[in-house]
DNA sequence: AGCACGCCGACT
DNA sequence: GTCGGCGTGCTC
């Protein structure tokens, strides 16, 4: 049999569309296979870490191709239903393999090469070097090896390459490119009972011989207790070293000579960060009626439907429903993913479901350390304990083997949509994807439907549950809309608060009960205007007024992080009459804490939760009622759980209406319902506040009814007039260029040439509200196609029309990005 | 996207 | 002259 040579497609984590060929060389032969990472040579002097896509005999013609380097793994990261994942992500949303691929794994398993200068100690100047040459030498010589970066940081030079290069030359250096895996398992030391000593009878004459060493007795008598007494110690139970020897508070000296003695052992264990002993199980509770014809209903909804809708109102007591189907999932061997929006993966939820779980169930977030979601993969690909997972969006990656249920929590999130960078994906629909290539099914939950979702119940291509009741019998909230505008006329507003706001709010603070406040926006003002020119800051990069924050005092823009100092004059007519105008979450703060001295005030939003600490200690702080007055932007709405707040307000329920977007109302809607469900519980009806100047708005009203049928019919409406989701599918094509000109013309002949094939189903190109953002200009353009046109046939025309254009010498920097499905 | 290469103006 | 900016082309 002759060999033909073999050839390896690698993905890439590099935005290019195409796969890259290497050769497999011989001895890599029977270690290379499909879902492996292996090192590749790019380009002059890069190395990457890729995966085998496929594998083929086909020699490629255009070029000679690289070996391989090596293989990383012993058995493949990912598995086959992931490729196969990706690649509908990929042809779907409109990206690359590679785009996936970044974004998929955690950095961990990723790896980038890092150019490393190693100085060379044999080295002689042959003629003397210049001052900077020194100073770079000097630098990299006192380090011995060292990166680029490391030398751009110390020198202070902005550019130290063509430096390096003629140290290069010299031989004074050398260059390697060295792999570097960022992830390297935790390890730890652990103590436990000699193997010699493992007996009752052994352990009794130990005690005898260290008489005289009273420190040492402590020592193995602390050991023992940690252990769980003589029988764990025998068993070869094992203590963290470190932890031994703060209990015992023995020195390291004592333990060593308990080690020499080979009384104790000392050991390296690598600690998975996760914890493999069984725990206690808490048993779920039992369902209440209600709950249990909900859970008969999803099982019998799944029978025929490969996905459920569930619409139960707040606090109907989904999440136990869900406890049962994970449960029963899990009897039958089978793994589940449990969705939940980034903010709502809260200490609240998880550890509800830990109690029942225990270390069945494992966590992915974004905001844990890359090792821990390294280590979630590894157990997950190795299949050892974790069998639940409750992670945010990007979970739906992980190297599952076989799923058999995946639960979508608050559907109607719009975080679920990942916008940038690519791949833009919508984490519930792709959600309903993966499960079917499992023949699993997927549930939605939410007590505020997407139009999408519930159209979809309702045409029956889901099933739809509904939950109506809140649990145990605590009623709906009543909500109350208070006219601004007729308040201001009367001169009855305290700044942003009507009177009746503050009365309540009066009230249940003499009640010693909690209060929410909802204000979209975060900062002190969204802008500042003088009063004698009208002039407005803006952003430098971006066309949108910068927001005021007042701790900081400067003006951040929302859009790229620019900040500037608070001008004391106007930057135009140097009159020093600038004032704030409109209102964010931090002048809320400072005017309810003027107004209630005596009570405590917090703020929730994103510049007060940046860390993921800050967010669960604000919670913690609130629910322990150290703080009676909690402000906030749409965070607060977010699936949290607080048993005595009486009292809701929403400071600007116009804001959120006037939005420019086809899901204004929607959105609303979700989250006037959503922040109104946080108030009332057990046996205490709550009140929502909601101040508007439009009090007779369809969806405010819609919203004080809980009427969501009507909202969504209404919905249902416009969107089939206005050629909207759930009747058509849109595709935004953003068009970004750093001139003005060159981003119009582009726009102009992309929607042009594509107005050709589909006619007045394209729109635009639109300048945005926000025209300029990281100085480029942008214009988009939209398509609206309908459902039964094949989205394949849409898509591969639309990318031949993108193509065409970049091949125009004008447009080659051109930046286009699709979005399939947008937000 | 990076990153090298090469051309050009600015300044010791 | 060299430093650093930026436009252009390439990556199996």
């Amino acid at each position: 049999m002759t060999n033909k040579p073999l050839f390896a497609d690698i993905i890439l984590p590099v935005p290019l569309p195409r796969l890259f060929t290497y050769a497999v060389p011989d001895e890599l032969l029977h270690l290379t296979s499909i879902g492996k990472r292996v090192v590749i040579p790019f380009g002059k002097k890069k190395v990457y870490s890729g995966i085998v896509y496929q594998l083929h005999h086909h020699k490629p013609e255009e070029y000679e191709t690289k070996d391989i380097i090596s293989v990383l793994d012993e058995e493949p990261v990912v598995n086959a239903y992931q490729l196969k994942f990706w690649n509908w992500l990929a042809d779907y949303y409109q990206c690359t393999l590679g785009e996936v691929y970044k974004a998929a794994l955690p950095s961990g398993l990723k790896m980038e090469s890092e150019t490393r200068i190693i100085y060379n100690t044999d080295f002689v100047a042959e003629s003397p070097l210049s001052e900077k040459e020194n100073k770079v030498l000097d630098i990299i010589a006192g380090k011995k090896v060292c990166s680029i970066n490391d030398v751009n940081q110390l020198s202070g030079l902005k550019n130290s390459l063509p430096v390096i290069k003629r140290l290069l030359e010299y031989n004074a250096v050398f260059i390697n490119e060295h792999l570097k895996e960022s992830y390297k398992a935790k390890k730890e030391k652990v103590i436990s009972l000699h193997p010699k000593c493992q007996s009752e009878e052994a352990l009794q004459q130990i005690f005898d011989k260290l008489e005289r060493a009273p420190k040492q007795q402590e020592l193995l008598m602390t050991l023992l207790s940690l252990v769980g007494g003589l029988t764990g110690a025998i068993t070869n139970q094992s203590v963290v070293k470190a932890e031994l020897l703060k209990k015992a508070n023995a020195s390291a000296a004592a333990l060593k000579e308990l080690c020499n003695k080979e009384i104790l052992l000392e050991q390296e264990r690598s600690i998975d960060r996760l914890d493999l002993d069984e725990k206690a199980v808490e048993v779920a509770n039992a369902l209440s009626e209600v709950q249990q014809i909900a859970y008969d209903e999803i099982k019998a909804g799944f029978e025929n439907h490969d996905v459920t809708l569930l619409h139960g109102v707040t606090s109907g007591g989904k999440t136990e429903i869900y406890i049962h189907l994970i449960e029963e999932q899990l009897k039958q061997g089978k793994q589940v993913l449990y969705l939940l929006p980034e903010i709502a993966l809260t200490t609240q939820i998880t550890s509800r479901l830990q109690k029942h779980f225990g270390n069945k169930m494992g966590i992915y977030h974004s905001k844990f350390a890359d090792a821990e979601r390294v280590e979630v993969w590894s157990n997950l690909l190795q299949q050892k304990n974790y069998q639940l997972i409750v992670g945010v969006r990007s979970s739906i990656f992980l190297p599952f083997a076989n799923l058999g249920l995946i639960i979508v929590d608050e559907e109607h999130e719009n975080t679920y949509k990942q916008f940038d960078p690519a791949p833009r994906y919508h984490a519930r629909d792709a959600a309903v994807v993966l499960a079917k290539s499992f023949g699993a099914k997927t549930l939605l939950g939410t007590a505020t439907p997407s139009i999408e979702s519930y159209y979809n119940a309702q045409q029956g291509k889901y099933a739809l549950v509904e939950l109506s009741q809140r649990f145990e019998g605590i009623e709906m909230p009543e909500i109350v809309a208070v006219d601004v505008r007729e308040a201001k006329r009367k001169k009855q507003m305290s700044s942003h608060f009507t009177p009746v706001l503050l009365e309540k709010i009066d009230k249940a603070l003499k009640n010693d009960e909690q209060v929410i406040l909802f204000q979209n926006r975060r900062g002190f003002s969204p802008f500042i205007e003088c009063g004698q020119c009208a002039y407005v800051a803006k952003c430098v990069n971006c066309d949108v007024s910068m927001t005021y924050h007042k701790h900081l005092n400067q003006l951040v823009c929302h859009y790229c992080n620019h900040s500037m100092q608070l001008p004391t004059v106007c930057p135009a007519c140097h009159s020093p009459a600038i004032e704030t105008r409109g209102f964010g979450t931090e002048k809320i703060e400072e005017e309810m804490s003027l107004l209630y001295p005596d009570h405590k005030v917090a703020r929730m939003d994103l510049d007060t939760t940046r860390s993921k600490s800050g967010y669960d200690k604000l919670i913690k702080k609130f629910e322990d009622g150290e703080v009676h007055i909690l402000i906030g932007t749409q965070m607060i709405s977010k699936g949290l759980d607080f048993d005595n707040v009486s009292v809701v307000g929403i400071l600007n329920a116009d804001n959120m209406l006037n939005y420019p977007d086809f899901r204004a109302f929607e959105r609303s809607y979700q989250l006037m319902t959503q922040v109104s469900g946080r108030a009332g519980r057990k046996r205490k009806q709550g009140l929502v506040v909601l101040q508007t100047s439009n009090p007779k708005h369809p969806v405010i009203m819609d919203v004080i009814n809980h009427n969501f049928i009507n909202h969504y019919s209404g919905q249902l409406e416009e969107r089939q007039m206005f050629k909207y989701p759930p009747f058509y599918r849109l595709i935004y094509i953003t068009v970004k260029h750093k001139d003005q000109r060159v981003c119009n013309k582009a726009s102009h002949l992309l929607a042009e040439q594509l107005r050709v094939i589909f006619g007045s189903r394209v729109l635009g190109p639109q300048a945005p509200v926000i025209n300029r953002i990281q100085n480029l200009f942008i214009k988009k353009i939209l398509i609206k196609m309908e459902k039964k046109a094949s989205p394949a046939k849409v898509k591969h025309l639309m990318r031949e029309a993108i193509f065409s254009l970049q091949a125009q010498q004008e447009f080659r920097y051109v930046n286009f990005q699709i979005d399939v499905d947008p937000a």
